[in-house]
DNA sequence: ACAAAAGTGTTGTTACTACACCCATGG
DNA sequence: CCATGGGTGTAGTAACAACACTTTTGT
């Protein structure tokens, strides 16, 4: 049915990966799948695939999730770079436009067995240059979580401060206090309390208020840290 | 010699293009040439051409550079996003990955009769997507001023004060504090006195320190705006 | 002496961090 | 009534903007 193309209208092939990132188990992670076949025979790899003729790139990102991953879960999509080093795949020209996707704790979306999540930090061997790919879309999350309201597509769609603390502290790796990340978050209006309450534990303790991101969508919250204009 | 390829082995053709900005007359320019072909004939577009098929991304933008620009003035190139919108190119189905160039301040690189500067803020018809490529290209240098000594690619080797102010405030858009703009600079250690001093012109004046930026190449100098980590 | 250009001192503000303290609940 | 977890109050700090003031030159 197909033949290989005469070496006079060689192109890259376009492919679309995404690293999809998720708190799990206290740890931001990210969905990998298991090459069954050469290069990199079992090694672990981005979710993605090559770019149909009729499609944007980012429809086509979001098509190859759809085929591992309930679309609706991907609260956040957004490119973060093109690699095109002509030796980065061993035996096919291609060019890849690496996505950042982000999935909110809590929710379990169901994936097929060669495919299961990972410590970002804490990666198993990857193929390609997918490991490296990796760490920059993790870099875009933490450098946004500073100056946007990136958080929403991180966190449930409701949640305690204390929750929503744990996720910023597994997303950006260190320790972050829920009493200032509440008065960060507030001042800049990016949370909102829902006016609801969670019961505490079995434990005791007062019941926490719950609260909500004001907006879906990413926006800028903290714009000009410096230099800024004058009124 | 060139057959066209059969249908089932269409892909992509894959460009790179470069928005190369300078600030030129106390205004953010960028470097646009005028095609004579359809489509968009006579209207503005980005520099730059396919990919060769055993080039680099970066390596295929600078060569396509070299052939309009001396290679050498381009203080800095990063890359800012790939489109890849199937009607972007009417006749052709194209991806485009744009790069971000600087030009320092003063520097008059040779080009071609058909390829001239234009005010970011004040373009001619442009083809394509690139009016918007120019325009995201100009929002990635302008949120870097503010955390990254990125100014090095826009300034002179050696300036005073007012000149660095008058490049941050043509790249900008808005007035900036020479005072300010010193304290915080040098307080970040992006920029050092060289020890040398300009003279003053014929009005009289007091001569002015000249600083140089302590590092040519791209630095974070302000990081964790906000959400920083525990010491 | 005076205008021009550059640099310094000083004050006020904002946004944050750190930490002590207070509140509400279950057992 | 006390342990537990959540929330508030407050002081300290760093980074910055605004602006008055001083310094150094040419005419």
């Amino acid at each position: 049915m197909s033949r290989k193309p005469p070496e006079e209208f060689t192109r890259p092939t376009q492919v679309t990966l995404a690293a999809v990132l998720q708190v799990r188990d206290g740890v931001l992670q990210v969905l990998l799948w298991q090459r069954a076949r050469d290069p990199f025979r079992n090694a672990w790899a981005l979710p993605g695939g090559v770019l149909a003729a009729d499609e944007t790139l980012e429809a086509s990102i979001r098509r190859h999730l759809a085929t591992k991953v309930d679309l609706a879960e991907v609260a956040h999509l957004e490119q973060v770079s093109t690699y095109g080093d002509p030796d980065r795949n061993p035996v096919e020209w291609e060019i890849a436009t690496a996505y950042l996707g982000l999935v909110p704790l809590g929710v379990d979306p169901s994936v097929p067995k060669d495919t299961t999540w990972h410590p970002v930090d804490d990666l198993p061997p990857t193929g390609f240059d997918h490991g490296a790919i990796i760490h920059s879309a993790r870099d875009r999350l933490r450098g946004k979580l500073s100056y946007t309201n990136i958080g929403f597509a991180l966190a449930p769609a409701t949640f305690t401060l204390t929750e929503l603390r744990d996720v910023y502290t597994a997303a950006l790796g260190y320790d972050v206090s829920a009493t200032n990340l509440k008065r960060v978050l507030l001042r800049r209006g990016a949370i909102v309390p829902t006016g609801g309450r969670r019961d505490p534990g079995r434990a005791g303790g007062r019941p926490a208020e719950e609260f909500a991101y004001s907006d879906n969508a990413l926006e800028v919250t903290d714009p000009f840290a410096t230099l800024r204009p004058p009124e």
